[in-house]
DNA sequence: GAGCCGCTTGACGTTGACGTAAGCGGCGTT
DNA sequence: AACGCCGCTTACGTCAACGTCAAGCGGCTC
């Protein structure tokens, strides 16, 4: 019970996120998140941690913010809403994980492709073709 | 040797992969892809095709169009250049494959996290959660 | 030879995701 | 009380990756 109160200050989630002040405010702009205020000051609890990580991640791994929000959303409201609305999230979730899964694919053959090129090269070094440049000398040292 | 040599108008490859020819002049004049001339007209060989498809699927794994270009040039410039050059492409191709890794473990954990949503929402609707509202008869049937 | 394609080259516009600079308020230290 | 930090807001700036005209050229076909 005890980290499900903890709060967090603007800096403290920067430098674990290594984001800026800026970019967190933007994301409150859009409506990403919605940190508690003391005065003037934005109280960040772990909700609003838990949805940085998914806003994170989710860039990582290439969805536009509005994308980001959306899924956000569905967190939000497939709960609480009706019938359609959840069945609506449903869709939504499952659209999402077919444009990861392609992107896994991707992914995948980019690795492969990737990992040819390197043993392609590594062939061509072990072949001597460092021995037609008295460089590898100083490389190999 | 046949399908080695050949070409494409810019009509055909927009159609083939879905983009705009003004995406395809734009990749040609931040150099990605150079297609001969016939007259004012852009001839495009496969050489030009198999970029395309490089380019294009690096978009979808999130890399930037310097980054692509990037690894194009190393493509271009690992055979024919030094030890220097060769050691170097190596690491470069190091780099995008450990971003690669650590990009196929976000989708990873994004793909258990959508499966546990869908699940979890297919469990409330199983324990009669439709029920609730007389619309899961309409989607129902 | 007029009309219409398809292709071309500028050049400016747009969108998303922030960066940056200016200026103010609070607050703990010295 | 002056200083140095945070933190806040407002507002303009930027960069990538194209989109969107505008205007012109070469070729065909009727």
């Amino acid at each position: 019970m005890n980290h499900l109160n903890r709060t967090y200050t603007i800096r403290q989630l920067t430098k674990e996120f290594d984001v800026t002040a800026r970019t967190l405010r933007f994301y409150e702009d859009e409506g990403l998140i919605a940190p508690e205020r003391r005065g003037q000051t934005r109280i960040y609890a772990n909700r609003d941690r838990a949805r940085i990580i998914l806003i994170l991640r989710g860039r990582r791994v290439g969805f536009s913010l509005s994308e980001i929000r959306e899924i956000l959303d569905l967190y939000d409201t497939h709960h609480d809403g009706g019938v359609t609305q959840t069945l609506h999230a449903r869709k939504k979730f499952e659209e999402q994980l077919h444009k990861l899964e392609r992107q896994k694919v991707d992914i995948e053959d980019s690795l492969t492709e990737l990992k040819r090129a390197i043993s392609t090269i590594d062939d061509a070094i072990s072949k001597g073709q460092l021995a037609k440049n008295p460089l590898h000398q100083v490389a190999a040292e």
